[in-house]
DNA sequence: TCCTGTGAATTCGTTCACAGCC
DNA sequence: GGCTGTGAACGAATTCACAGGA
């Protein structure tokens, strides 16, 4: 019913369900059962059963899910049956990238400002947008009525123009700056950091490449304490 | 002390105190509190300290951590004191704006190769690089000792050009590609995607609207501004 | 028979709280 | 006194396993 706190990491992976779900309707299929909608989606057929439990019981027992209407059903729960208006705050190489991406319209999506501090930018068009100063932030985000900001401004001032936005009444923040930012509660906030990725591979990568030697005899000490005893 | 298999959920934070470190070091700071690397990362205390013991005991009772010493250990557990090979696959909007980041030779990722399939684009000079042909995939990866491949190519090519990456020889993949990829035991997988990011955002987005109509769409809270407007 | 929906069991991750060392 | 390092307690997320409806 309404109360039910849908756990985050079940939240997470809806976008990754309905995403197969879509394919899977643009290809013909009308019913789908958790086993096969879990291969599509890369996760195992309990999880599916589970994090689509959270939502309702749309499933029918022995036959599976009807694609269709489970779109529907996590379109709604994810907010996508209505529009969202967003702000590219930040052209620099990735901001421009973002703006020119096709992704954000095709799910409700509405890139409504682009936004940046540079005279030289300011006023051009872009993807059918004129370029605002980020100083109009206020009006902009008021005029717009829009909730989402996707932050690729430079490191060093991701924190202030964040702070101004949240002072806009912004309420979700998409970050792609290299910085940890802060924002009140209310205020919801997700990353995307290449460098941080870049890494976690590394440590990986490093890991591969220590067991390797290790399997040939080669192992090198500078890495790796190998434990000692026991 | 015993041979630590170190937490997924430890590795994914190390870089970001990485950075934290690195931008303490730069101020001059040369000793931390789990307390103040906490406050920079913007986690809790207790889980800087568990975290970091799982590299080892580096700090000392009642002082702290020696910044520089730590950055030392965190980089040399996650492979960063030596160079990873990348190679960037899919030059469209966000493949190009990836080349021309700056981020990735700030931390010992050598971006050794271009490639497209395009022949518009291949041949190209683009930051230093001349862009190869997708189809010498395998000899650009075994000459440059690539290991790391980021994939921004579109998403219904992208399954292809993974498996065929992963044949060439590359151990870990970023995708960039709007799908779910399979990768066979031994690759490494991780990736980013702006959509799912915002149709997370998104069915947060939805709760506060659902919330304040909930409050009669009076109760604001502190620092949110919601101006009823339109 | 087949496949969902879900309690129970388990694994994983976080936080508490304090002993131990500086 | 201050702060780390870590068992123990807690909580979240995953997986198991099976009852029950189509």
């Amino acid at each position: 019913m309404t109360s039910r706190p849908i756990p985050e990491a079940s939240v997470a992976r809806l976008p990754v369900y309905l995403r197969a779900l879509v394919d899977m309707a643009e290809r013909g299929t009308h019913t789908v059962s958790s086993e096969a909608l879990a291969a599509a989606a890369g996760v195992n057929s309990a999880k599916i059963r589970k994090d689509l439990s959270y939502l309702g019981s749309y499933g029918t027992r022995g036959v599976g899910y009807d694609v269709e209407y489970l779109i529907h059903q996590i379109s709604r729960e994810l907010g996508l049956t209505q529009d969202w208006a967003v702000t590219i705050v930040g052209l620099g190489n990735l901001g421009l990238a973002l703006a020119n991406y096709g992704g954000f319209a095709e799910r409700g999506f509405r890139v409504a400002a682009l936004l940046d501090v540079d005279d030289r930018k300011v006023g051009r068009q872009l993807v059918g947008l004129e370029v605002a100063h980020f100083d109009d932030v206020e009006r902009v985000v008021k005029e717009e009525e829009i909730s989402i900001a996707v932050l690729a401004v430079p490191g060093h001032v991701a924190q202030d123009v964040c702070d101004r936005l949240v002072a806009a009444g912004i309420t979700s923040v998409l970050n792609f700056a290299p910085t940890v930012l802060q924002v009140p509660p209310g205020v919801s906030l997700r990353k995307v950091d290449l460098s941080i990725e870049l890494q976690i591979l590394s440590f990986y990568e490093q890991r591969k490449v220590a067991e390797e030697s290790v399997r040939h005899g080669t192992a090198r000490r500078r890495l790796e304490q190998v434990d000692p005893g026991a």
